[in-house]
DNA sequence: CCGGTATATTTGGTCATACCAATATGGTCA
DNA sequence: TGACCATATTGGTATGACCAAATATACCGG
């Protein structure tokens, strides 16, 4: 999935990985430069550069004497991407506490937008939102309908920040989401979901910040509930199979 | 301000800074990695450990035939510290991009704690409360405590992608907020922050959660008005210092 | 037997050189 | 003018070497 058209990037993805599954104990050292090269059969210089990566992430440190692994509490949000697709299916737990906070993120990007938008974003916003009401086609193109709405959110707030976040956050949630197959939530939800669109448009029309504020909030909320519910099924399942 | 022990650290460092300060226009190549070891007086490698951070960051995409300068819009949040401190006075529209962000993550954070929490976390939660009330000290450890008390939040919530987040955000702009020195609230904001405090309490004690969200809420949009308000204020002084 | 110190070893940080494959460049030809 | 090809440049990797910092080990004295 990651990148790794290069020696050193491979290397990486792989230490990454290995570190994420907890193989290596936080605190603990890691293998030298020099086994590493043995192991991956590789130069020095092409581990050196794999580990330069793994630092600016911040999962070990390096110093004279050996590399340390570092407690993943302190490691960037670059990793978050990582940490979901280490597994077939992703933790319900991360899941959860994602859908949160990227809800809370878009929830106020949603108000920034529509504070700042000309006529001309406003009506292209209610556009887009009339849109999502009438689809009806699989759920993965309505998830890029959503993926879009919200990146044109972002580029109406112009707020650097919460683009920069959304970088790291969004792409390789939405891809893992796309992996899912989710099957379209149940019915009783859909009328939840109405509902929320409902308010983002008389939001929009009405200039109505809070409501709009409001209904992404009440979206990802559903969206959360959905999502996770259909995750724990799965952990379960497999729980089964394993045992 | 940025870690620089080591020669590759020192060569990213720099580069990075100039990458930000746009001294490369976007889509344009950098140096050849052989230049710039002539440059830095380095080895090959040690550009190249250089460079693959940078890349880590998001800020260049390198492939043979030379590395090209990638739009900030698509770097990762790691890059925001180095933003903020790129010229003495942070730039007014960055933080105040940054504190609604942040204000809208510690707000769900604090609902989420809230809700999560133990008797014996919520207690300790008023405890912290009641002292930041209570307090009248100097501004910084002021800023110190609010900090203390949000990471506590953290804590409680329990929610990785939060606090992943954090790390990325908070040390940085709290260290730069420090070494700027800023006034303590002038006096009418701080009948404000009072009433803030006074929300915040009330709904720890009477377990509300959306009282308590909204008062975080509050809590830093008060923040950002005076703090950005500070900074315009340098802002002009310094454009007319130049004039 | 234990604790501290001096020594030997390991490890990261850096450098120099070399080769290959992918890309970019410049010129040629239709 | 535009498509094509030879050449120079550039990143990706490997090997071998040296230094300084940190670690591990042996040694010694209590």
């Amino acid at each position: 999935m990651a990148s790794a058209n290069t020696k050193s990037h491979e290397i990486a993805d792989l230490l990454r990985t290995e570190i994420l599954r907890q193989q290596y104990r936080s605190g603990e050292r890691m293998p030298s430069e020099r086994d590493l090269a043995a192991r991956f059969d590789a130069s020095r210089g092409a581990v050196r550069e794999a580990l330069s990566q793994l630092e600016q992430l911040g999962l070990i440190n390096t110093q004279p004497g050996g590399a340390r692994v570092r407690d993943i509490e302190s490691a960037s949000i670059a990793i978050l991407g990582s940490l979901m697709v280490l597994h077939d299916s992703p933790d319900p737990r991360l899941v959860d506490q994602f859908l949160r906070t990227f809800g809370a993120l878009a929830a106020t990007t949603a108000r920034e937008a529509l504070e700042k938008a000309t006529p001309e974003q406003l009506n292209q916003m209610q556009k887009m939102v009339v849109s999502l009401s009438n689809y009806n086609g699989d759920s993965d193109s309505k998830l890029a309908q959503w993926t879009e709405f919200f990146q044109y959110l972002g580029s109406v707030a112009d707020n650097l920040v919460v683009r920069l976040i959304s970088n790291d956050l969004q792409a390789q949630f939405v891809e893992q989401m796309a992996t899912l197959d989710l099957k379209s939530a149940p019915a009783r939800k859909k009328q939840n979901v109405n509902t929320v669109l409902g308010m983002v448009r008389q939001g929009l029309s009405g200039k109505d910040a809070e409501l709009v504020f409001s209904g992404v909030q009440l979206y990802f909320d559903e969206l959360r509930f959905s999502v996770v519910e259909e995750l724990e099924i799965r952990t379960d399942s497999y729980q089964k199979k394993a045992s």
